[in-house]
DNA sequence: TCAAAAGTGTTATCCTTACACCCATGT
DNA sequence: ACATGGGTGTAAGGATAACACTTTTGA
């Protein structure tokens, strides 16, 4: 990129200005079990499972989902490229890697396999975005001090004016309200004012935020999987590859509940759901689940190709 | 990927599994000029600009920026990654290339210099796309015809009606109505078909369609970047990156339509961004608009803080 | 009998859409 | 005068949000 100021090349295949670096596939793989949106983990030291970029595919999506099958022993649903990574010092390395992370949708069965892996609920890594049981103390009590701190360093005026708008804007201070789609700002606002151990590399480590850190920039790609995730859910049928082939209607709320971290409305979320066609009884009912017996549904796969823009809508969280 | 079954590593930076590639971008640079949205063209092949990654730059972006702004000679407004591509066989040729893909708003001022880099209308390479004028004449008159003919192809009866459902989902044959946003499905779908030049490599070559064919996979690249952004302007006031600093209302709303390929609702259009306070009157007229003088306004850069998730929203169509 | 969850019905509100109409300028 | 584009108002329809209430099971 650098010299080749006054030609862009044509076709540069194979060119001798191409440089040769590492690549490497990232996945968050994720699961939605007994009511908590989990991502696959590796090891104790909380990485996100990751394998060499490998030639032999004819292409990166089907690469992907046989190394992830063979990982967790059952089919993928449905994966989605997120996000290729080529930051400078993103491991704090020497060596230039670059990550393409991919988001993949499982069904958590058969994968207890290895102690390696493990399912760990998401909200253990951001511990602020899970507001299902009302707005986390945690929000009010330490992230709204130390960001306000943080602001407050600012250079002028402006920019400390500027930090708090941001900061108030993604984690809806000053009465503005919780959007649960900011993961990834949220999160690279927390690394910007250096509150998160990954951002604080090297300098003053003040006591850390609630939260767990993972390796390297792994965090990041997971809250880049989160965010993408709960845009999705809202305008894509992507929660059924969550669910088990039939649930019951409150079952696939909690499950888009886990998902968004906020509770929705339980009359209007199973109107939207049955408005728009987008499951079918099966005639069975569940008695198990502590009150009147819940009739079964499954996913119409049908709307699959008929409405593949459609998609489940949330509507207004209750209180 | 392939070998790895077993333990896929924490961190393998540098890692002896990991394979070197090529890796280079390619950028969908977009402007809007006299109501036409374009694309930064190379040579008369029809190339997008593409360039080898160079490992200097802090970030993938701000490498790209720098790249293109010695390019264009001014500065890029907006910056997103596409997708990045690392099929096999993507430009016919055995050796493996990655390419980061890139979509960049810009106005198009002072670009003129090289013969070799050209604006054209991105309706050159998919005219079906072009709805502003009524349905386009081709769609029935040619691909109705070829897809249906490709559909009825196919092995068995489910097959064939699968086929035609995404056909007539995609191109909104069958009373469905048109979707702007499904530009890349539809050429993919015309991929598929073998309905494109790319798609034919070595088989049969009928009559093509109409719709110029670009260089290796560069047509699906900026289909992946006109899809993109016709699915942005609808909740990120993104349109404003493609207009000069004062504009009237008619003009905003010609660069819109242009970008999604339809014509709104000029009074709805207009409500809507005046109710969201995106722009604010200059106090200044234009008197060349060949009617009334028309107020002129200019964004507020204001909302792109307070409002990074708002967005600019379409109106339903005009007949 | 009570708790817990499944279900049904209805109303108020807002946003979108659509239509109708008037204003100011150049030719 | 008329064509062109600028600009305002308002009513109909649909989707969403919110509330109240009934039903069916297990403990």
């Amino acid at each position: 990129m650098q010299h080749d100021t006054s030609s862009p090349t044509e076709r540069n295949r194979g060119s001798d200005q191409s440089h040769d670096v590492k690549v490497d596939l990232i996945a968050v793989l994720v699961a939605v079990t007994d009511g908590e949106p989990c991502a696959l983990t590796i090891d104790k030291a909380h990485a996100l499972p990751s394998g060499p970029f490998e030639l032999g595919h004819r292409s990166l999506q089907s690469g992907l989902r046989a190394w992830v099958e063979r990982q967790t022993g059952h089919p993928l649903g449905y994966i989605e490229q997120l996000y290729t990574f080529a930051d400078r010092d993103r491991a704090g390395d020497a060596q230039r890697v670059i990550s393409i992370s991919y988001l993949g949708l499982t069904r958590e069965e058969g994968t207890e396999g290895s102690a390696r892996r493990r399912w760990r609920s998401w909200y253990e890594y951001f511990p602020w975005e899970d507001h299902r049981g009302g707005v986390p103390a945690v929000l009010a009590d330490i992230l709204a001090p130390r960001l306000r701190a943080w602001a407050e360093q600012g250079g002028d005026a402006e920019m400390r004016h500027d930090r708090w708008q941001r900061a108030a804007i993604a984690f809806g201070f000053d009465e503005r309200g919780w959007n649960e789609e900011l993961t990834l700002q949220r999160y690279e606002l927390l690394y910007e004012a250096g509150l998160v151990e990954e951002g604080t590399r090297g300098r003053e480590t003040e006591e850390n935020l609630p939260g767990r850190a993972m390796v390297a920039d792994h965090r990041r790609i997971l809250a880049t999987g989160i965010a993408r995730l709960r845009t999705k859910i809202k305008y894509r049928p992507v929660v059924f590859e969550l669910m088990p082939p039939v649930f019951t209607l409150l079952q696939l709320q909690r499950a888009v509940e886990a998902l968004a971290g906020r509770l929705v409305h339980k009359q209007n979320f199973r109107r939207l759901i049955e408005q728009q066609e987008l499951v079918e009884e099966t005639g069975e009912t569940a008695t198990d689940t502590g009150g009147r017996p819940a009739k079964l549904f499954r996913f119409r796969h049908a709307v699959l190709a008929e409405r593949s823009m459609a998609g489940t809508k949330l509507p207004q969280s209750r209180p």
